[in-house]
DNA sequence: CACACCATGAAAGATATTTTCCGTGCGGAG
DNA sequence: CTCCGCACGGAAAATATCTTTCATGGTGTG
């Protein structure tokens, strides 16, 4: 039955990589071309299916060692030939064999593709996310959860976010003689932001937190400015009633909310609405909303910047150079 | 500072290495272990992102090595150390240092990163969009693309962020008798948006935007206390100083910016790193870097809501208590 | 203009991998 | 029952690869 194995095929014919580097000659710089197809190294994910196959064909200590790195991957990985050798309880050398048989050059390869595997199987098994962030979850699926939980607030607002409404907001802004944006609030750091970014092309823009003032300043408006209510619930009243003011004063009105049948679209020429992402305990609302008023608002900028691009772009490039000199130039420079 | 903006191409990551030293020395025989270290893992994902976070902080020719590697991941893998160092013109002593820098032990850990990085890559989906926002863009490609960068954006800090860090920030600020959240322009939006959140569990915070009333109420912390500077340069002498006078008192201090060796960091007991997208024109830093911002100060709320479960519970559903009442229930109504 | 500093690569020094070579033990033939 | 051949497996040499050290040259500063 067993049938001579003797020292495989192994360094028969297979160039082997070359690993000794072209010779290069020219310090051929930059490239970074690199090409190294690998030759011997075949097998991606089908490992596990070889180690099988091969298995009766291998020497005991042989099997050991495939059945070691068949079933732990990413331990493997991490293990030099000496530490996969003395785990198995064999040599060097047989750890080399069987490598050999599994169709890589050396052990090297073979560790190579077993980290490539490894990662494979881990990002494979990613999709179990989806549950709530819980009390007792260890930090790092706060993180990932989190991460995780805003990037399809993401994806969900840009999936319905109406161009038309958006195209015609920033229409609205990019002629605007002045703009104004309400929000309370979590929604007041949204207002701000967008106000910040506004003004940086050369717009004119203000954030009202305050009701009183966003009334008495909503007054001023008239045809040709805009007014932008920005309100998660679509029903703070703080924010609508500036907004209907500014309305009734002729101004051309947006809404930034995330229910388009909510009290505040009565007053507003253009509604964009905004995601309303699950919220739990102990991840409020206002975390997803906040992500996805933002990225609203970040189009609506980017919009407006696009169709002022002449005065947009040397405006933010003016106020990038302003800011330099605030960064101290050498700081503490101790450590680099 | 001249702002190299490396442009790497963006993609996502790789578990890392264990740093090696395996136990071995049992008999243990075909058992192998699956360890697969999640939880501690060190090096995190996203190489890319992580590159650019440090190619600031890189010299010219760890810059090159770090963009071949971050350019080509599989051809980089199946290179030696020499071979990669003719490669990019470099010496192996350079790409070993690059290695180091960007956080693992050595080159031959670099390396197998690499490898289940480019195993990752091949497996996963496609390369998506790529290209820059341009100014002659339909607004739905705005869409896309900004939705697209911020999500890029969340899934590169989430890699990149430091879980021990954010586990000692949250202990921190979990216990503190007060907070003090520093941040300024674009990062002030933040600092508010942190210190709202922390006021809603019962947490005593405070946002400071001015320089002057920062260091002023900065001596005012002690031992116990925790302050918070957000800067994304990492170098903005204005949030630097009051954290650097909360430092001296004895504050816990943290510090939040894209840049792991700026000068800020000299003040910090804790260093939160947030990505460093890629910028353009059209598409200013303050975009991502806030969206990166917002994700570690979400993460600390969260973080912090856990700890403080027994308090925080209550608190959250007081305060959405008490919001009810103003979202008008018919409209309109200004407060009275 | 001199000084200090730091990036850089060459080469020495460690490690890891591959190869060589030999001992062991098992079967079968004498 | 003993001897021979053979495949297996491991120790150690040989080699490749990685890491560290050190000298050099360039750069910016006082």
């Amino acid at each position: 039955m067993t049938q001579n194995v003797k020292e495989i095929f192994a360094s028969s014919g297979t160039p082997a990589a070359a690993p000794g580097a072209a010779p290069a000659g020219s310090s051929a710089p930059a490239g970074v071309t690199a090409v190294a197809g690998v030759p011997g190294a075949p097998a991606p994910a089908a490992l596990a299916a070889k180690v099988r196959t091969l298995a009766p064909s291998m020497t005991r200590s042989m099997q050991r060692v495939a059945e070691a790195v068949a079933g732990d991957p990413a331990g493997c990985a991490a293990l030099t030939v000496t530490g996969l050798a003395e785990l198995t309880g064999t040599s060097e050398a047989t750890v080399v064999r069987t490598a050999r048989l599994l169709g890589y050059p050396g052990y090297r390869d073979l560790r190579l593709a077993l980290a490539g595997l490894a990662a494979q199987q881990q990002s494979g098994r990613a999709p179990a996310i989806t549950t709530d962030i819980a009390v007792d979850d260890p930090i790092a699926d706060v993180v990932a959860k989190l991460a995780y939980d805003e990037q399809q607030t993401l994806a969900d607002t840009a999936a319905g976010l109406d161009t038309v409404q958006l195209g015609a907001a920033v229409a609205a802004l990019a002629t605007a003689r002045r703009t104004d944006v309400y929000g309370i609030g979590a929604s007041a750091l949204v207002a701000q932001d967008l106000t910040q970014k506004l003004l940086r092309i050369g717009l004119i823009a203000h954030a009202h937190s305050d009701p009183h003032l966003a009334v008495t300043n909503a007054v001023q408006l008239r045809a040709g400015d805009v007014a932008i209510a920005i309100t998660h619930s679509g029903s703070t009243g703080d924010v609508i009633e500036p907004l209907r003011v500014a309305f009734e004063r002729g101004a051309t009105t947006v809404a930034v909310t995330g229910r388009p049948d909510a009290p505040v679209t009565q007053y507003a020429d253009h509604v964009l609405t905004t995601s309303t992402a699950r919220e739990s305990e102990l991840r409020p609302a206002a975390m997803s909303s906040r992500t996805s008023q933002l990225l609203v608002v970040d189009c609506l900028f980017v919009g407006v910047a696009q169709r002022t691009y002449e005065t947009a772009a040397p405006a933010l490039a003016a106020s990038y150079e302003a800011l330099a000199h605030r960064h101290s130039p050498r700081g503490g420079g101790t450590r680099r």
